[in-house]
DNA sequence: GCTCACAATTGAACATGTTCAAATTAACTG
DNA sequence: CAGTTAATTTGAACATGTTCAATTGTGAGC
């Protein structure tokens, strides 16, 4: 899907100033106001070139989000290193989610719906998305795996796929947050990531096994359906 | 937003016309492969009369949306009216509601994006969708009141709310279930409804009223900022 | 029945995402 | 360096959601 990458130098430079562009202009303008003739003319290019590197705008936006996700990993690196408490962990890597989205807030919310549509190639759950998904999941597992905390291991298994929707589940919500500096979603971010520890903890208690275990079994069967 | 309510014999006409038009050509082409060319033409009307009573091709998705939900209503009436035990009448309002879309499942993707996207003012969090909001949560609300089952009043009170975002959820997961007969979907529901029953009555227990009073204080302010 | 204000209707025009066949340029081969 | 192949670039053309000024129909008041 992420079709057309470059053979030659000239075709490089193309691509990068194409996106450079766009990740610009999405950023000044939002999503929608921002159309391919306006990129192409600030790459210095033709419309039709835009395509051939980027088969949709929506396209686009997938690079746009990967831009923030390399930002956010690179963020919490020192935080990652240096905490070893699951709750600081998690409470970190979500407060430094929504900072390093903060410039992008105006736009976020075109963003968001162009990669939750379920009929886009491009959505969270599809085959385009997986190599970005991947990652994120897996920088959610470092969260997990680099605390202290003493996670059982089938719940160690589901938390950072668990997480990774949760991240998703925060954005959507701050999407929305008219708070000034966006405050709202810093608390929300701190209630939450609260109780998911705590009721991680919980989990081990005797009355919540049952549940434990049909949550669990619940994920797991429909991330499998999912693979197939 | 419901602009331009017919005021004339012909108005009403037209417009139910171009209602029926559009719900036929959404449920056999699809919500993108339908134009609004081709709405116009089935209604044997203008493309400026379609824009006449609906401000945009997305207004017609809500009429659609709405359309569905009169029909689910309908169709749990008789449960609501027998079934007195909480787990059953969750169950059968869900399979319910997946049963009423299954003739347009191949247009869901579309229509759920369309309304999920957060800059569209028709975004189930937004103005343009409050009465239809309401009516879906005033129906949870009934799903849990009409119960035999005893529940604390804290819960009950933001149970119907959670309910209706719950409803998303499975709604989302249906439109990815490429299971025969979409079975997946049932299983997953009858899961977690069984769920959501058995946890409303561990919510009672000592250790877990901490974590009790926080979900339902977070539910509370996120409900009240959003209101304002 | 006449008139007039307002509703309803129309279709052309516009903006923008996308496609494509043709032209141009780069890279490689002998 | 000449020639050939493939990558790149181009701009015109297309489809479709949307707008709008102009036209036509309708019904209320006299």
């Amino acid at each position: 899907m992420a079709i057309a990458a470059p053979k030659t130098r000239r075709g490089e430079t193309s691509r990068a100033v194409i996106l450079q562009a766009a990740l610009d202009l999405f950023q000044e303008r939002g999503y929608e106001a921002t159309t391919m003739r306006a990129i192409a003319d600030r790459a210095a290019v033709s419309l039709g070139s835009s395509y051939h590197y980027f088969p949709s705008k929506e396209h686009l936006v997938l690079e746009f989000y990967r831009h923030t996700h390399d930002l956010h990993a690179e963020a919490i690196k020192p935080l990652l290193a240096r905490d070893r408490d699951l709750a600081a962990r998690l409470r970190g890597t979500m407060r430094a989610v929504i900072v390093t989205c903060e410039p992008f807030h105006a736009v976020a919310g075109s963003i968001f719906s162009t990669v939750a549509n379920p009929a886009s190639p491009l959505n969270p759950f599809g085959p385009a998305s997986k190599p970005l998904r991947d990652e994120v999941v897996a920088l959610y597992a470092e969260v997990v795996n680099g605390s202290e905390s003493r996670i059982p291991s089938d719940i160690a298994e589901m938390l950072p796929l668990a997480l990774w929707l949760y991240q998703m589940g925060i954005l959507y919500f701050w999407i929305f947050d008219k708070s000034p500096g966006r405050l709202r979603t810093l608390e929300v971010i701190d209630d939450t990531t609260d109780l998911i520890v705590r009721l991680i903890s919980l989990a081990n208690l005797p009355v919540l096994r049952g549940s434990r275990r049909r949550v669990l079994s619940l994920m797991k069967s429909i991330v499998d359906s999912q693979a197939s």
